[in-house]
DNA sequence: ATGACCGTTGCAACATTTGCAACGGCCTTC
DNA sequence: GAAGGCCGTTGCAAATGTTGCAACGGTCAT
């Protein structure tokens, strides 16, 4: 919509992949030297982007700084985090939590099956969609015309000889997940890996978030692994109790934003 | 530089404090609503900016992506390399870059103390971990129950007299040099050899690699060697500055001559 | 049903951005 | 040591993109 802001914004995905000096910036995004020189300026004036001693140009810690209150902002991640840690310390194995935004399924937190977690390199992390029970999960709580319109778009990568082979087996899948009310991920991203994982649900009964128990074959089968189910599901309800309960005010989930937002209009300053 | 992006990228340190309506954005910025709008509607589009269900807009997914994917793709390798060879230059000795993984630490880069060196063949190798003191700067950032937990795992091989003679030893070391900030080995691992080193540190504090200048015994005293230190430690902190990337706001100073820093955001029109 | 509020759109005037050409520094090359 | 190339940087005029306005349609509360 807006061409300037379109070009600026494209030059971080582009830094992303890693540094670029001024004139490989210029070329891939199609502009002049002079061009590119002035949007990266801005963007470095922000924080976004940071230029090394040897002059190229790099993303800038102030994407971190965002990306860390982004996530932090997510009052589900907060509200699981303590339930998450105790899982773990109950069963030992990974614990995972995700979101669903923007057709992409994403970690937001973590918890080790040993260490205590502060891994925020990890979470923000893209999750195979089409296999991972977390991602089954939530894509299962769309609505049938958006699963299928996100079904069809969906690439599947053979990670396995048990992953999601194409559309029509991940919305059978999808329908049983949304039937039962869990899901697993028995292999099919990587052959030894199981997963088990259930829904944590907002006062109106939709799905908020995901999360899941993960541990690999060498530790415990797929079988026992299962037995933890109740555990999880018990663990992921006591989630969305807290998580649609702690409101007692208005309408929806959006909990602590809403205590000081409303008289703030006037109180910024530079 | 750029007026409408950096309208636009002002409205993220917006979002990061909490859900906004197009309204308080408009407001904060100071413009119309329908550029506003715009401008949202740009972000949105790079995934930068979410708008939830009650179409307020919140701090979006490819945030987190892309600042996965600059970690990932940030080399400390990279970054260090010049930084190590100006050290060499300065005084001549040996300087070697380690990470810690998996329970190892490698050397990663090495500069040798005479030629500007390719020789890529020796690194990669596992250093000496129990007195090596890269890998005391590695080990001593971990937690304390890591560190209790390697320490009892790792062999005390005796090396010379004055090497770590076992986990009791290694793990007081460590909690010396976690409160000093740098560490040595004299003597450690070969009679003749000494080495100072300091931690390189990334943006949230931790330590991601360490550095070591070495040199035996004939050439420099042991006290001689430690003259060195405050040297070392500005390197090192010197890369960790560069990479973790600038601080925002204030002024930088990095490297050589901040030339020309002056433009202010002063200088914008109105 | 009425009014208010909010997000959205088309349009014309305007300000901003763009590409160009040229400069200066740095490095390599002859 | 001079010549050439490469890269980042700057001032400027043209013109493209952006802005604010006014009006529309939807939703919610009165």
């Amino acid at each position: 919509m807006s061409q300037t802001v379109d070009r600026a914004l494209s030059i971080l995905p582009l830094l992303a992949e890693g540094p670029a000096d001024l004139g490989q910036v210029a070329d891939r995004l199609g502009v002049h030297k002079s061009t590119a020189l002035r949007l990266l300026r801005t963007l470095h004036e922000h924080g976004l982007v940071y230029r090394q001693s040897d002059q190229r140009y790099r993303l800038g810690a102030r994407l971190f700084a965002l990306a860390q209150e982004a996530v932090e902002n997510l009052d589900v991640r907060e509200i699981a985090h303590p339930h998450l840690t105790a899982l773990n310390e109950k069963c030992g194995h990974t614990v995972h939590l995700a979101v669903y935004e923007e057709n992409e399924v994403l970690y937001i937190d973590k918890v080790e099956s040993r260490y205590p977690v502060r891994m925020y390199s990890r979470i923000g992390k893209p999750v195979a969609i089409t296999v991972a029970a977390v991602a089954k999960l939530l894509l299962a709580d769309l609505s049938e015309a958006e699963r299928r319109a996100i079904a069809e778009k969906l690439d599947y990568p053979t990670y396995t000889a048990r992953s999601t082979p194409n559309a029509g087996a991940f919305l059978k899948e999808l329908a049983v997940v949304r039937e039962q009310g869990w899901a697993t991920d028995l292999g099919g991203h990587e052959e030894s890996i199981n997963c088990v994982g259930a829904p944590i649900r907002g006062a109106d009964g939709r799905v908020v978030a995901a999360m899941s128990v993960s541990a690999p074959n060498v530790v415990v089968t797929a079988e026992e692994l299962l037995t933890l189910l109740p555990l999880v599901r018990r663990t992921a309800d006591a989630i969305s109790r807290e998580y649609s309960g702690a409101v007692p005010g208005s309408k929806e989930a959006t909990t602590k934003a809403a205590s000081k937002e409303a008289p703030t209009k006037e109180a910024t300053s530079r």
